[in-house]
DNA sequence: TCTTACTTACGTACATCGTACGTAGTACGC
DNA sequence: GCGTACTACGTACGATGTACGTAAGTAAGA
């Protein structure tokens, strides 16, 4: 599994220049940021993550190219790819940059729940900040720097908690895809525009087809394009999960 | 239903070319299929549908492109333009497809719980044919033809609950981004390739650096990048999920 | 110290993408 | 039949990710 397709690459020929490109592993993580030979590099991890995230947090995900950061580096484009070799790395640094913005506790008070409650809603205010953020952590864990600290301090929160390893992992990944769910809702809620208005007209159309009655009654109920007053509904929703997540697991009512 | 959107087109400019170009809707639920002028179009969207989900089951996401589509159908590049005119409408095509695959019962039960079960379990079963899906489900509702008929099914499952309407939209929401977060973690675990590997052996240094004895802890405590032996995970957390959703809302536990 | 090997820096170039635009042909409403 | 709105599609433009080659700079081994 290890070295099947670079059989052939130098046997043949005792030429000079490299003998194994030595497939430069996909996750940014594991290559040196510095390695101590050649010129030194002029520009960092985190000033490359910085610019990437400025211009996302300006004009959208999708402004984000890699002449665009070059660009804001004062580096030609190529120059780039020596500090990363995909933009999906790129990608990588600027979740792990956001995730560092949150000065964690030194150490958690003790109440699960608080603790808990506490970090999800900081997180929330990050992700209010920057938008972007819920459309890259599809299924990509975030495990830079930053995130390995942010996990650790996760765990420590659970660590008197009676669960298995395995379930607070789970609990963890259900949470942040709750956040990231949330937060996204609310981009969209108001985003406005012209789409919003297109969706309401759509379901006004919908509504009065009498078709779909419980859609209908689940609509007039409760506004649907209505952003949500206050955090209400995330703290409500949060400190349910919260809950289902810390019960060590529920007798099984099959039936 | 019928007429209400062409109200005001021909009022200020009695000119010919078109007096207002009329601001085609960003949804494309709100034009119609077929407008009865015309040629006969060649294609229907289900059709543009199929093939591009064909591509995306195929060759993933990334191969989906509005050129490739159109190949497909054996049309031009520029024709598929008639029928889609932005490829986001496109994913939109492709998600009502995907959730149209499943056939609904004609009514629920009446068990809320075993309903909503076998509903996302089969939600699950379509997942994973269909491993592109969650990338696509960021935050766009999906409500073509299929996506109505699903959600009013599961209103109609919670048709006895004891929830405000907005509850029950909450839920399906919440419900609906577990199952995609599930799905797109199972996608990642059983991608193997290079990427799997890197990642084992950074957490291998990162456990080994001895800075994370919480997250250390939780991974010997279960395989990481171990694929789910069963649903038995996928089966829990939705029970629990189900429960905390049904629950009509906690006695806020504020300290 | 000199050499060698590997680094950084960056310009050029290519394939591919979404899609704006224009033109030609077709079929329904008047 | 006439006009208008539709379908069909070729061409073309700007932008993207990135492979490749070259020049220059610095640390490690002789």
């Amino acid at each position: 599994m290890t070295d099947d397709q670079v059989a052939d690459d130098q046997v043949t020929d005792g030429s000079a220049t490299g003998a194994t490109p030595p497939e430069a592993p996909e996750l940014i993580w594991l290559r040196p940021e510095r390695t101590g030979r050649g010129p030194r590099p002029a520009h960092s991890r985190d000033s490359i993550a910085a610019a990437a995230v400025a211009i996302a947090d300006a004009e959208g995900l999708d402004a984000v190219s890699m002449r665009r950061v070059a660009a804001a580096l004062g580096a030609g484009t190529m120059s780039l790819y020596n500090y990363v070799p995909k933009k999906e790395q790129l990608f990588d640094l600027m979740l792990d940059a956001v995730v560092g913005e949150y000065e964690l506790p030194a150490s958690p008070s003790g109440d699960q729940r608080t603790d808990l409650r506490l970090l999800f809603r900081r997180q929330l205010g990050i992700l209010r900040r920057h938008t972007w953020v819920p459309r890259l952590v599809v299924g990509r864990p975030s495990l830079g720097p930053n995130g390995l600290r942010y996990t650790e301090y996760f765990l420590a929160c659970l660590a008197d908690a009676d669960l298995p390893g395995s379930a607070k992992m789970e609990a963890l990944s259900l949470l942040n895809g709750f956040l990231c769910q949330y937060a996204e809702w609310e981009n969209t809620a108001a985003a406005g525009g012209k789409w919003q208005t297109d969706l309401v007209s759509y379901l006004q159309r919908v509504v009065l087809s009498g078709d779909y009655p419980h859609l209908t009654q689940a609509l007039i109920s409760g506004g649907t394009g209505t952003p949500p007053d206050s955090d209400a509904i995330f703290d409500r929703t949060l400190q349910q999960l919260i809950s289902a997540v810390l019960t060590p697991t529920a007798p099984d009512p099959r039936g």
